[in-house]
Formats: C-alpha cells, sequence, structure tokens
DNA sequence: GCCAAACTTGACTGGCTGGTCAAAATGCAG
DNA sequence: CTGCATTTTGACCAGCCAGTCAAGTTTGGC
C-alpha cells in the first residue's frame, strides 16, 4: 500500500534516532558472534535499551540482521564500483587496494559481518552473492581482461586477481587480532595498515622476484 | 598422577573410535556455526550418539571445543615449519603457497574453525597466537629477510609477505561459497583451486606489470 | 558363563533466549 | 492544559540448551 509505505518511510526523530542505535549496535554484535551467537539482549543494552522497546522497531532478530547486512553490503562494493575502465590500470587498481584497506582499518565490523555470514553458509544473502555481486564482479573482470588484452597487465585470470585484493585487504579486518598478536603491536598501534598497504602494493606491482 | 594419567592415555577401542567420532563431528559442526552458535545436540547427532553418551567423552562443551581447535592448530602450521632456509627462495615460497591451497581445498573446515575462532575474538587460543604461532612466524620472517638481504627476494616487510599468503589461501576455504558463487562453479567443479594458484603464483613471481 | 567395569541412554533441571502483552510513561497538536 | 498517538517497560511464556543422574546394556577378563 502506498500510503503506508509513504507513512512508514516518513519517521519521527525518535524513530530516526533509535533505528539508527540500533542497527549500530547490531553490527559490533553480530559482527563479533555471528547471527545464532548474537542475542537480542546484547544488542538492546549496547543500544541502550530495553527488549521489547527493540522489539518495538523491528519485528524480530533476523530483521534486524538482514537490515544491517543490506546496510553494509551497499557500502562494501561502491569501491570496486569505482573501479574505471578509462584510467590508468595500475594506478585504478591501486586506488582500489587503497580503498579497501581503509575500509578494513577504519570499519573493521563491517568486513567481520560478512565474514560472519559466508562462514555460516550465507542463509542470508545467497541471492545476493550469484546476483548482484556476480554480475558486478563479471563486469569488472571484463575491465581488467580488457587492460590486460592491451598489454597493460600481465594476463593472468581477472576473477582470481580480485579475489586476492579482497583476500589481502579483508584480511587486515577480519584477523587483526592475529595480525596484531603476531606483530606485537599495542591496542593503539596503527602501523600496521600502512605497513600493509606498501607491502601489498610491491608485490602486486613488481612480484617477489628481484630486479637487477 | 602419574598413574591416573597413564591410564587414561591408554584408551579403548571403543574410547578411541568415540572420541576421534565426536570430535571429526564437533570440527564440522563448529567450524560453520562457531563455539556459541553450536550446541552438543548438532554434535552428538552428527557423531551418532546421544547427547549424555558424548558428555561421557568430553566434561563440557568446552572442552570439545578446545581439544579440536588444538588438533587442528598443529597441522595449520606444519607447512609454514617446513620452510626451509637452506632450499630456494622462489620455490620455497611456491610450495608453502601449494601446501596451503591443497589445505584449504582438502580441509576447509579447519580453517573456517580458526576463522570462526579468531573472529569471535580468539578467547580460548589468545595465548597460541602471541606464543607460539609469533614465535613461528617471527623466524620464518627471518629467514625470508635473509634471502632479501641476499638480493634472491624483493626486499618488502617478511611478517606482511606471511599475512599475505595466509590472506589468500585460507580465503579459499573460508570465503569457498562466495568464491563458487561469484565463478558460478556447481557444486562438483573444482576448477577454481587450480586456477587460484596459477593466478596467485604468477602474482606473486612477476606482479601484474608486464615486461617486455 | 560370571561379573565387574565400561559404556549408553531416557528423563530431568535450571538458566537462557526469542518474542508477547497489557499497562504505564512520554510526546505533541490544538 | 487536554486528549490522543507514540514510545517504553516489567512481567511473562514457550522452547531450547548445557549439563546431571540413576538405571540400564554391553564388553572383556577370568
Amino acid at each position: 500500500m502506498s500510503i503506508a509505505e509513504a507513512a512508514s518511510a516518513k519517521r519521527s526523530r525518535i524513530q530516526q534516532k533509535n533505528r539508527g542505535a540500533i542497527l549500530e549496535a547490531a553490527l559490533e554484535v553480530f559482527s563479533v558472534h555471528g547471527f545464532r551467537g548474537s542475542t537480542i539482549d546484547q544488542i538492546a543494552e549496547r543500544a541502550g535499551m530495553s527488549k521489547p522497546n527493540l522489539l518495538y522497531y523491528f519485528p524480530s532478530k533476523e530483521a534486524i540482521y538482514v537490515s544491517v547486512l543490506e546496510r553494509t553490503l551497499a557500502e562494501w562494493l561502491a569501491p570496486l564500483e569505482a573501479l574505471d575502465p578509462a584510467g590508468d590500470p595500475l594506478e585504478e587498481i591501486g586506488r582500489y587496494v587503497a580503498a579497501k584497506l581503509r575500509m578494513a582499518h577504519r570499519k573493521p565490523e563491517a568486513s567481520r559481518l560478512f565474514a560472519n555470514e559466508i562462514l555460516s553458509g550465507a542463509p542470508a544473502i545467497a541471492g545476493f552473492l550469484t546476483g548482484p555481486l556476480k554480475s558486478l564482479v563479471d563486469e569488472k573482470a571484463a575491465v581488467l581482461r580488457g587492460w590486460m588484452d592491451a598489454g597493460a597487465l600481465t594476463p593472468i585470470d581477472p576473477h582470481h586477481l580480485i579475489f586476492m585484493i579482497w583476500a589481502v585487504t579483508q584480511h587486515y579486518a577480519d584477523f587483526d587480532i592475529q595480525v596484531r598478536a603476531v606483530l606485537g603491536h599495542p591496542a593503539g598501534d596503527d602501523r600496521r595498515f600502512a605497513d600493509a598497504g606498501r607491502t601489498v602494493a610491491a608485490v602486486l606491482f613488481e612480484g617477489l622476484r628481484p630486479r637487477p
């Protein structure tokens, strides 16, 4: 019903504020424990409200989960969408890697939410993976392939190149605890992101084989 | 008590078989849902026994979890331990990447168990990360550094090179569903692992910049 | 074949969790 | 200030879950 939709789309200040607080709290909780391991009480407490009140804004735990996933997926794809066929190949790839690494640094919860969802079998986003995500990746893989055909990039499998970039950048969000533990970096020390950026760029652009 | 330990170490055929079945089932369940999201009933059913019987072999859910984690961590480190300072650098790294990719293919549950544990804050293996894991990585990073100093490898941060290799190889275990969805590969099709191996090797050894 | 030890299980408990409901508190237009 | 709609919450329920227990069945040494 269009009237009902219009009414629900226009939300009061209180609705706006509380729905935002809930989604923010839900991201923090779901990203650590996954869907099954999280409880509505945890989310309610982090959002600073009672459980029944939270359920006044969202009909169920699953509805919260889907909402926060959707909100996250959109911003997750933005950097890849920005890959410009008209740009310089190495420059574009470098920009993409840097953007993903920046996201891993600034909003690791988003990456972890996604990782948890995939690890548990992607029950909520199977259609997204085979639909919009596959389409976007296929499109950008074609762009990479074009650059390779033009001799501007080493010819390799473009899909797997994208996977490599995802893997390396998201690793610094998803496995941050391990990275910090192995490096021996204390909590406030953020050097690892800059170091990672330099290392990844060096390997991608030049490889490990030394040049004379 | 040494007598008690000796007695418990020597296990009957039934103990051997059932403990093995439990650990195997626990790996399958924990690797998908994480610790909090898994139930003893799920594990018992997969292991083909009743819940009380399972609790006859392990005192608690946490004890099962720790056991299966420990068993997994050991085999997880083996390939890195095998990195030989006396070998040819590029050959050794290639062997390591291939070994990790083979593990991602043949036993993805192990990688996923580990990923779930890290994502949820590594409550059970914090000491392992800062202890044995850090020591091993530091040792092998020194080996890499030695090769770089000798001019046999492009000089980059060796710790982050190891992270890159972990990230790229484990991605094909942890995110397999996403990889398959994006590639459009059906269930029985295992091409992606060979393709990944070629692509990763090409990038690591030669980089993306084309050579004349 | 006997019997004690090892193994197995149905029935149960107490605490937690997703979700409901009715009543109370608050916000707000006139 | 009044009256209605929105928001908030304490109390509650049904189902699930880790773990217990007492009573049963099987195994294996003799």
